[in-house]
DNA sequence: GGTCATCAAGAGGTCTGACCACTCAGAGTG
DNA sequence: CACTCTGAGTGGTCAGACCTCTTGATGACC
């Protein structure tokens, strides 16, 4: 207590906890591209052998890092049993965005506007990139809209998977991961919009109609088009199911 | 191995982890609302008690929301002691995304187009709402980047500041750490490229000029302008710093 | 009465060692 | 040759102990 005045600057030591250790090792070797895609952690034992920490400081640190979606755990002996580096980054994003949202960390505003941004990119990318075939389940997402008298969970999933179909195919992952993330973690809010609406039909009846002008505006390849009409639809949208 | 011809359609029961009811238990409750941000968590005794697992089982849960930036740990004992609901997203987020570039993931096209989607709209966001004052750590970010014979280091921390101070001043939290991490992802590839750089000085040179035209915009309050330089800016640093 | 040292309690952090469940490879068997 | 069985190695789980840290109460001392 002694040496506060103007002694030299002690910068407070990190202390790091064991599972941060195990962490910023393997973050390591990725990150100097010692461990790439495909290629197999070493088994817990052993890991936590080499690094001098208990098996479960090693599971914790495995844990944080297949919660984001960079490995992968299987059971088992043998080929293809153990821990492997993966490339599932939307597992871990999803999860990220739905939670963040209820916790009001983003509000709605804030949610439509991100949403603006990545779609209207992923909507010029597409009218630029994509041919029919990558069109596909863009088109099949808008006819299975089209199926009359449709609930509005229904309506919400297929609605869910137009969108990230476009973003999808404009060719652009992390885009496309985001897009996903924020779409999926949207959807139980805007199902019990959905559900509150008072003239479901008129509402349902005027998506459907924004849709095919942007898919229309996809095949035809005009990106500015389908740009701006997917950020007024997304606008739009929120107006009319969450009025203030 | 008899009944696969036409039997009843058996859909595969998920075989959940403990740690994954855990992380189930508890973000059912930050979705139902009965956990918002600052509620403190139960003890991880207690939580393993009553949702019947072990220990270990929570603390892996634990980590994995730790990991994601929804709760947050402290040692020690009576008030602050314990696992709150915490709200910090840019801790998760960061990390995922350095990990997923450095993977492969996400190539550096798919980086630069999400950054000019995101950064456009926080330069229009920023133009249109952001006063003086929110604009200060932008102007001390663009004063710092003009010390003369600047390491690239140095630079490279400082153009970070820069573009996240912008981010920050659209008051959009979630464009703004998106882009916080897709930045902070690029700190160390941007930071050897411009290290391989032929002559520094030159690109440095061009690097401040665009800098100062975008915040001229900013504070002209010129949404598009400010929107068109942030693009052009970008894609020409990727180009010059990254050529093939 | 105020001030300070001390200590107990309660929280997370760590480790150990055991056991279970799963899966594959290979030995054994008909 | 085909099938079965078994062993071994992997992650998954658990129980229990102990450590460290922090706080708040206790109580001695001035």
């Amino acid at each position: 207590m002694s040496g506060e005045v103007a002694g030299p600057s002690w910068q407070p030591v990190p202390r790091a906890r064991a599972h941060e250790l195990v962490i910023a090792a393997i973050e390591g070797q990725i990150l100097a591209g010692t461990l790439t895609v495909g290629d197999p952690l070493p088994p817990e034992r052993d890991l936590a052998a080499r690094l001098q920490v208990s098996r479960a400081g090693v599971r914790e640190a495995i844990r944080v890092l297949e919660g984001q979606g960079v490995v992968r755990s299987h059971v088992g002996s043998g080929q293809g049993a153990g821990t492997f580096i993966a490339a599932l980054p939307s597992t871990g994003l999803t999860r990220f965005l739905r939670l963040h949202v209820a916790l009001g960390n983003f509000d709605l505003d804030e949610v439509v506007e991100s949403r603006v941004a990545l779609e209207r990119t992923s909507a010029a990318l597409t009218a630029r990139h994509a041919g029919p075939e990558d069109l596909a389940p863009v088109t099949a997402a808008l006819e299975a809209m089209d199926e009359p008298a449709i609930a509005p969970e229904t309506f919400n999933l297929h609605d869910t998977a137009f969108h990230v179909a476009i973003a999808w195919a404009g060719g652009n992952r992390l885009v496309a991961e985001m897009t996903t993330a924020i779409r999926d973690s949207m959807r139980l809010p805007l199902q019990a919009a959905m559900r509150q609406t008072s003239d479901w039909a008129q509402v349902c009846a005027e998506l459907r109609t924004e849709h095919h002008a942007i898919h229309t505006a996809l095949a035809d390849r005009d990106a500015d088009r389908a740009a701006e009409l997917t950020e007024a639809h997304i606008r739009r949208s929120y107006a009319v199911l969450f009025p203030r």
